[in-house]
DNA sequence: GATGAATGAGAATTCATTCAT
DNA sequence: TATGAATGAATTCTCATTCAT
């Protein structure tokens, strides 16, 4: 309620956006607190005073991405099943494709830094996933044959896809939406 | 104090392994050389006996996976093109399946060191199935309005599953492989 | 923990000056930063704040010799070139006696670093002394058959006391340069 | 008197040798004990069948040159002093001359080697010199005031001559010999 | 004796973190 | 609050020395 406060989260949040620019230009591994720092246009001992230490800075990166994909899965609205399942396809692509910068850091902090636990993040969209098809096959949308395990699929499609977009940005993954909508949804339906 | 005068090659590939498994384990950014030299009962030094450096620890294991990522697409055999993409499917899940630290040390390699270039690597992927698909077509076996860009699809099915099984390996990669078959390749047959 | 900010320039003068004494000590092959670090009251990583790395504490101090020994050159007024060579001389002795610690050093130096063009540095004493004696012998100052050849004796002459000083202190330098103006100069006037 | 014996020691001489060539070349702190090895066309560890270390390769070395230094002083035969201070002068330089690597190995050990004692070097040469001067003196022959200082400058001439040349070899200091009898040996008759 | 693989102590350098100003 | 000089633990790489073959 104080002003100082809408100041540190304002701080909080401008470091965490150099952090991100400069993770995605370097890694994490090869980014130093100074070249956060002067991203942010501040001198190295002031990001202490929003952050505890170096790896604070990769939570917190973190948890920005952790909303923003919750905030996807929380969009879904109403409808059927597979329309449903059709937004989430489309928003997390969407989300992804957005934020570049995000993604590549999320891709090497995933594969960097054990703590972060990125089978539960997996596992949480499988679940809904999963969830979408009960709820269509029980609609009796879903072709015979196909169940639960189709989940796996569908989360593989996007983060496949997204993993070529990062590797090449010539890939055009806005463009690869409609393509995984057709095999991982339309695909399926009865 | 160990004179023992293993033949150059076979040490090379000792430090190699012992570097998968330290890599795997804790990731190329926190592995010390010390690391990989206790994993393999060296001393630190002897490394360098065999390796110029911590970076060509990289190189080495890259190329072992380069290697058996191409030898899959060298032994796609004869056959319909179809057929042979479904080799080249299976194929590639049973070798990444088989060599699990290896991928994992891969895709933190990808997502950590920018000179390796993963973007070359998935091109690759790309062409190979996008020629298969061409050929499919020409075969009439492939169904109206599927095309190269399906090649992407299948790559990104590969991958994206890959990923699953890497953060999580209660995930069945072997057993995805049917699915991704049936999904990415008898999905788009005529 | 001591922000104390010094000047800058003061401070690499600091360092500079430590680094002579300790470089006086052992050599510069087995002087270590921490050495230095310690002699300039400083831990190892401050030396870093002022000097890119270890050899650059060699040319700081390789710097500060030529200018002292550019200063004597510049510095030897008007009068018959005989006198100017006197000043020469007395001048550089009493530079050097005046810096023995920094004197050892660049013997060192010149002795250990190939980088360090000492050929260039007799080489500009021997011209400037020939071109005193081609003027001493347009003023009709110079004893026949001597000529420019004798820059090379002076040079020696003055080189050579520093070598024994240096080995054993109890070499009087500054005594000895009476001997060397009466043996180098006057020994060869008119 | 064992063949074994003569092995020994002509191994022990080679290996100096070859220490001197690769001493001259790169300054007794960046040789390896394996360059030496190399230039002696020996594997590393034969040399501590000579040697019992790095730095008894010093020591062999300066014995090498203490041996010849000595023989010049040993060697002036009979004469007036200062014929045979002119053998000492022409003696002392034409062996230098002909080992301008040990001589350049001695200026690197000089100057880098602490527990080398070239004050007693010197400081012997100039009680040679300052004997033969009082000789010299008795004779008659010797120009009133100049008496034993002058030793310490006619050991100046030699090692300051012998300086320029190992910086420059354009230097002629086998030339200079006549030069420095003329000044430091003519020049002082009386 | 000769070899050279193996060892590990040691040194330069980096950078997260602290804290006096 | 903001700063950045100072610190020193930690890491890579080198190389003298040892010793099994």
């Amino acid at each position: 309620m104080a002003p100082r406060m809408v100041d540190k989260e304002a701080r909080r949040r401008e470091i965490l956006a150099a952090a991100v620019r400069v993770f995605a230009r370097k890694g994490y591994a090869e980014a130093r607190i100074e070249d956060v720092a002067a991203e942010a246009g501040l001198a190295k001992g002031t990001i202490y005073l929003s952050f505890p230490g170096r790896e604070a800075l990769l939570a917190g990166v973190f948890e920005e991405y952790a909303a923003r994909s919750a905030a996807v899965l929380d969009a879904l609205g109403e409808g059927p099943a597979l329309t449903r399942l059709e937004r989430l396809v489309r928003g997390t692509v969407e989300t992804l494709a957005g934020h570049r910068d995000h993604a590549i850091v999320m891709l090497r902090l995933w594969a960097t830094a054990p703590p972060l636990d990125m089978a539960a993040v997996y596992g949480r969209h499988r679940e809904v996933i999963a969830d979408l098809l009960r709820q269509a096959a029980a609609e009796g949308a879903l072709r015979p044959g196909v169940g639960e395990r189709h989940a796996t699929l569908v989360v593989g499609l996007i983060e496949g896809c997204l993993l070529q977009w990062l590797a090449d940005p010539a890939v055009d993954l806005a463009g690869l939406a409609d393509d995984i909508v057709a095999l991982g949804v339309e695909g399926v339906r009865a």
